[in-house]
DNA sequence: TTGAAAGCGCTAACAT
DNA sequence: ATGTTAGCGCTTTCAA
């Protein structure tokens, strides 16, 4: 009795079904793309054929043909960070619908792994670039310029973007801050942050926040900055050696809500009043810190509409044509002033 | 005076880099993959010329030729459970140094979500699968199966893989919380978990313990499920109405540390004797958490070491051939007490 | 050590 | 509505 051939180790390719169907490959790619004019009664054999080979188009083959690749490379410094999947969530909800895909590239925070990254992501040929930042490295920024495709600078707007660039100003989140600090009579200032002179938006807070101080002639009274470990138990540990050090500040800015989590547990321990005898305030309003017993005062980076707003730009730029959005766009960071910090 | 003429808009190929340099496409080819002997000085020009023109390779074009494609689709559920991001991390520490490159697809525990992104990952026709979950749509379990890559199912050991596994006993690591919680005394256990009919790995947890329980005459004293919002608060209300409900319980099983840590922080605040009156215990062993006023109970998942064996399967598969690895390993969770459980 | 020819699997453009 | 032809930019293979 005759056995059906064992299935091709070779992945199938249009050949098969248009033989499977007795239809041109031609028409076969009309079909499995919708494009063109193809008559209800080929289109279904195609289709019936296609489904039960199991066949899975190359798009390898196809973007190489077409010379158009429904990619857009999204480079972020990490994952690990919250901020960066909810921007990439913003992404993805506004490529919906669209051809467009994007691809994630991350960079740990390293230049040189970002230009590895992004000429490793340049060479497939991507629809579009969005990338985390407005510092790059010279090669980096070459790449982007040359690639002949729209390029979207996210998260910061204090700097010089190549293309377009969604965002807020760091600078202005910090002395926004800084305002209210100084406005609900605060004036023994700490700061605490993250050890990383590459984290250039946590400069900038840092540099906005402590100018706006200095011009009301107030200066950081202790500032304090750690590397790696759980963001909460270091914000414990620094909140409690930073008090030792100097007892009399009254408030405390980090420069995370993670770590401003873990000074907050610390102190409601200790039975500090708070904001009485001492304020606190974050940076990024994370969701996932709602339950605490206070609630943080912070600040919200929009960063969900961040990524629908690049998204958007680069959708855009295929949809309506360069020049169809604006290329700057600076979004209001929302205060929130939560339990941490008194009203004015 | 003569302009030096302007950059084209159209990326650059091999032949500009040939004309440039002076050698023929295949030498440039060589030089830029490091294949092939060719001479250092004729290396040298290449680069140079490349560099210098900023040519960026096309892959799309180089893996059609070579018909091989150095990317391994990795295909997760979400990327907000922090979870996630670190079995990532071990896939991406695992292919350092290799040729191979992770590409993430997030289903958003969506089945069907799960078979299109699943179908558009393979379409690229990529080096190998990583995948979460033994459970997939018979569509996608079928392609999987004809793709002709090795196909690596994580997170989960219970049930039947594909091709190759890596991951831990859920059912395992329930039942183990529940002897824990026998042994340690407790009577009257109550579970919260997540509404999530998708998460087959919480599913198992919860029978796997229940069961456990079962056999030592124990039956679940209250359950609730929830789904959407801060994990964090989410957590701290379900507590509270549980222990309305039903006051006498003397512990909760949480189906992750994030809705424990809630309760955890209610139940301090509340003034309750942790461990003595209630225990509590969660699952993950997430280091976010690792600041709390009390450690929780937990069960480490394993993440990055399932990442780090998944990846090196794929990559092993390639470099030492099929059938170098054991295709089936399951970890083992480790359980710790953290200071909600007390010890036997 | 270098080059020339052929073709990867598909689609744009042009027939019919 | 369907088919044919000619590449897309690279790498494989073979020849020099």
């Amino acid at each position: 009795m005759p056995l059906t051939p064992p299935p091709p180790r070779r992945p199938l390719t249009l050949r098969d079904v248009s033989e499977a169907s007795g239809v041109s490959e031609m028409t076969v790619s009309r079909v499995l793309r919708n494009k063109g004019d193809v008559s209800a009664a080929t289109r279904q054999r195609v289709q019936e054929a296609a489904k039960r080979l199991g066949y899975v188009p190359n798009k390898i083959a196809g973007s190489l043909a077409s010379s158009r690749v429904n990619l857009v490379a999204v480079i972020i410094p990490s994952l690990k960070n919250m901020v960066f999947p909810e921007v990439l969530a913003g992404i993805s909800a506004a490529l919906e619908g669209t051809e467009l895909q994007p691809v994630v590239g991350v960079t740990d925070y390293l230049l040189e792994k970002e230009e590895s990254v992004l000429f490793e992501m340049l060479s497939w040929r991507p629809s579009g670039v969005i990338i985390a930042g407005l510092e790059h490295s010279e090669a980096a920024q070459a790449m982007l310029a040359q690639a002949g495709i729209p390029v979207v600078e996210i998260m910061d707007v204090d700097g010089e973007p190549i293309d377009a660039c969604v965002g807020i100003s760091h600078r202005r989140a910090g002395r926004m801050m800084a305002e209210q600090i100084i406005d609900a009579g605060y004036r023994r200032v700490g700061f605490l942050g993250t050890k990383m002179p590459r984290d250039h938006r946590a400069r900038k807070r840092f540099e906005g926040f402590t100018r706006t101080l200095a011009k009301a002639g107030i200066e950081i009274a202790d500032q304090d900055f750690y590397s790696g470990g759980s963001a909460l138990a270091k914000g414990r540990e620094m909140t409690q050696s930073m008090l030792e050090r100097t007892p009399d500040l009254d408030f405390l800015y980090y420069s995370n809500d993670m770590i401003g989590a873990g000074g907050l547990l610390y102190l409601m321990e200790k039975g500090y009043d708070i904001p009485g005898q001492i304020g606190l305030a974050g940076f990024n309003g994370v969701e996932l810190l709602d339950g605490l017993p206070r609630q943080l005062a912070t600040m919200d980076a929009c960063r969900k509409e961040i990524g629908e707003t690049a998204a958007r730009m680069i959708a855009g730029h295929y949809a309506d044509g360069p020049g169809s959005f604006e290329n700057l766009v600076e979004l209001s960071p929302k205060l929130a002033l939560g339990d941490t910090l008194i009203r004015t």
